[in-house]
RNA sequence: AGGGGCGUCGUCAAGCGGUAAGACACUAGAUUUUGAUUCUAGCAUUCGCAGGUUCAAAUCCUGCCGCCCCUGCCA
């Protein structure tokens, strides 16, 4: 069995095997929970990837999709329409509608109530300053706060009080009562509703109250009948928080919640709150700029959703802190295109070539395959004539040894066209060579001679009257570090000022004028290409390069 | 003596007491009308370190070392 296809084995879904063995449960429930704050990333594609994975693993199991939107200041709509999209671009389906935490604020609301009459929790009227004073140190126990042994009575009526907006924001708190003295600072009676009087993007001005994640998560979970509540490795420290909600209250089930590592990528940084920075601040042309490692970056640019999916499979999951080589990304890209991506020819930097001995106005159309490896892809009619142009970096005044391609005296091939030898390189005022005059042997057409003498290179090319001119857009790695946060006061210093470079002249055989947008091709040589799905025009075409084809001659020469 | 998590090849990662899978990267070679693809071979006597238990340890025990996370009325 290939690896694409194998099912993908991890200390999650080792638990979860045990159990189902065990009959711990008959059908497993998963969750993705996004807080629709911003775009999602590579590293929610590894999540969505680990939980609507499990889903499509066992007999009956399902995965939510759960919007964790108990923050109306910093939620909108736009991110909740993105995310959806992302998901199901990734190929994935969510069990039943989208779920919503704020679908659950009135439960959520009588679930405080009861922890309150429990003399579980208690709300607070310290200042958030003079909380923090006396939640102590990570090697002090923290102080009580005076407020803290109210009557349950009064606590009821100051809960009912700030639900029905008769307090500031800030003045009163609902804490739960735990240990102030807890090692664990989570457990220093955590705020679990506060007063924020704004309008949320779903429930309006319905709450002027809102509760915080820990007791909303696992509350939610619980109501969800959630069996495998799985999150990144910073949560772990709310575990016993989790837990003691959740033993505390009388809910539906109880989750396991399990961590795991959440995904660096070399050379890229992947928090909501730097992205939101390069977008808001102009260093990037918005959440879907192709240099962005968000999912809709990554989709404009061109790669796949298997790629992405196989991406995910491969780094695997595990609780070490991890920063995955972006060539495993780039890999995955080139595995999956180099099958499905029509071979095209495009000339990038164009150097202008007269045939010499080839007729004033013939023109010829050589069939070209569009994979070699693949004929049932087909072939297609390319358009041969007395100017053509061919990629500057193919030709060398004085080529050395291990050069294949054009010099004057060299004969090369001009792929599925006809070999041509270089008689002459015409210089500017300057002495840049700004054309080559060329011969062709007309016994070679289609790429071979009747002598079956051997060329050692093939190089690709266009018709100088047939082409169409488009905007070729260069991406390089969007920072220069490895680690972009790391050694520098801002993660902005590590910016790469070269991730974006624009050729506006490019030559591209006709044939690709007639693509859909988004559609990737193969220019045969140097990469992948796809239709700039957003501003490519049929006027002004725009290709963004998805990925360079492996290239050893330029590695030979590092 | 704050709490929690983690340490297997350059980067990921299987392994869970029986003598180190796999992927990417890298190196060498073959085929090739893309210096692409494909193929073949090589690439951890060793699992953070030091002891111990055992016929046998990456796997069990003890001690050390290193890295990450936690003092939001964010998630």
């Amino acid at each position: 069995m290939s690896e694409t296809e194998s099912t993908p084995v991890d200390f999650i879904r080792n638990i979860i095997k045990e159990d189902l063995a065990s009959g711990k449960h008959k059908s497993v429930v998963t969750r993705f929970p996004p807080e629709p704050n911003g775009y999602l990333h590579i590293g929610h594609a590894k999540s969505i990837c680990l939980n609507f994975g499990i889903s499509q693993e066992s007999q009956g199991a399902v995965c939510n999709l759960r919007f964790d939107d108990t923050n109306p200041e910093k939620e909108d709509v736009e991110y909740i329409e993105s995310i959806k999209e992302d998901v199901q671009w990734l190929g994935f389906t969510w069990n039943e509608d989208p779920h919503y935490a704020s679908d659950y604020f009135d439960a959520l609301y009588a679930y405080a109530v009861s922890l309150v009459k429990m003399g579980k929790a208690y709300v607070d009227s310290l200042s958030a300053a003079e909380i923090r004073e006396y939640r102590g140190t990570l090697t002090e126990a923290g102080k009580e706060s005076p407020y803290r042994d109210r009557s349950v009575e009064e606590n009821l009526a100051l809960l009912d009080g700030m639900k029905r907006g008769d307090f500031e924001e800030g003045s009163h708190i609902l804490r739960a009562k735990i240990d102030m003295a807890a090692p664990n600072m989570n457990m220093r009676d955590p705020a679990i509703y506060r007063i924020r009087k704004a309008e949320h993007h779903r429930t309006g001005e319905a709450w002027c109250i809102y509760p915080m994640y820990d007791f909303t998560h696992c509350l939610s979970d619980a109501m969800e009948g959630i069996t495998h509540s799985l999150c990144t490795l910073e949560f772990a420290d709310h575990r016993p928080l989790y837990d003691w909600v959740l033993e505390t209250l009388d809910t539906p089930c109880h989750p396991q919640q399990i961590e795991f590592s959440r995904l660096n990528l070399s050379f890229t940084v992947l928090s909501k709150r730097k992205l939101l920075q390069l977008v808001t601040q102009g260093y990037v042309s918005g959440w879907d700029d192709p240099r962005m490692p968000t999912i809709s970056g990554i989709r404009r640019r061109g790669y796949t959703a298997e790629a992405l999916r196989h991406f995910c499979h491969r780094i695997g999951v595990s609780k070490k802190e991890t920063r995955i080589d972006y060539t495993i990304l780039e890999d995955c890209v080139r595995e999956d295109l180099n099958e499905k991506a029509p071979r095209v020819m495009g000339v990038l930097d164009p150097l202008k070539v007269t045939v010499t001995n080839y007729p004033e106005d013939l023109v010829e159309e050589v069939d070209a395959m569009n994979h070699p490896q693949k004929p049932e892809m087909g072939t297609r009619k390319v358009p041969f004539s007395k100017e053509l142009y061919i990629e500057k970096s193919d030709f060398m005044e004085a080529p050395p040894k291990k050069f294949f391609r054009l010099g004057p005296g060299r004969e090369v091939r001009l792929r599925s066209a006809y070999y041509i030898t270089c008689t002459e390189a015409v210089k500017n005022d300057a002495g840049e060579v700004v054309e080559l005059l060329c011969t062709y042997d007309p016994e070679s057409k289609g790429g071979s001679t009747p002598d079956e003498r051997k060329v050692k290179g093939t190089i690709h090319w266009v018709s100088a009257r047939h082409a169409v001119s488009a905007e070729v857009r260069i991406y390089d790695r969007l920072f220069n570090a490895e680690n972009p946060d790391k050694g520098v006061d801002s993660f902005l210093e590590n910016l790469n000022p070269d991730s974006l470079k624009i050729l506006s002249d490019c030559k591209i055989e006709p044939g690709v004028a007639e693509a859909d947008k988004g559609t990737i091709f193969q220019f045969e040589r140097t990469g992948y290409f796809n239709i700039d799905p957003v501003e490519s025009t049929r006027e002004r075409l725009v290709f963004n390069r998805t990925a360079t084809l492996r290239d050893a001659w330029a590695k030979m020469n590092k």
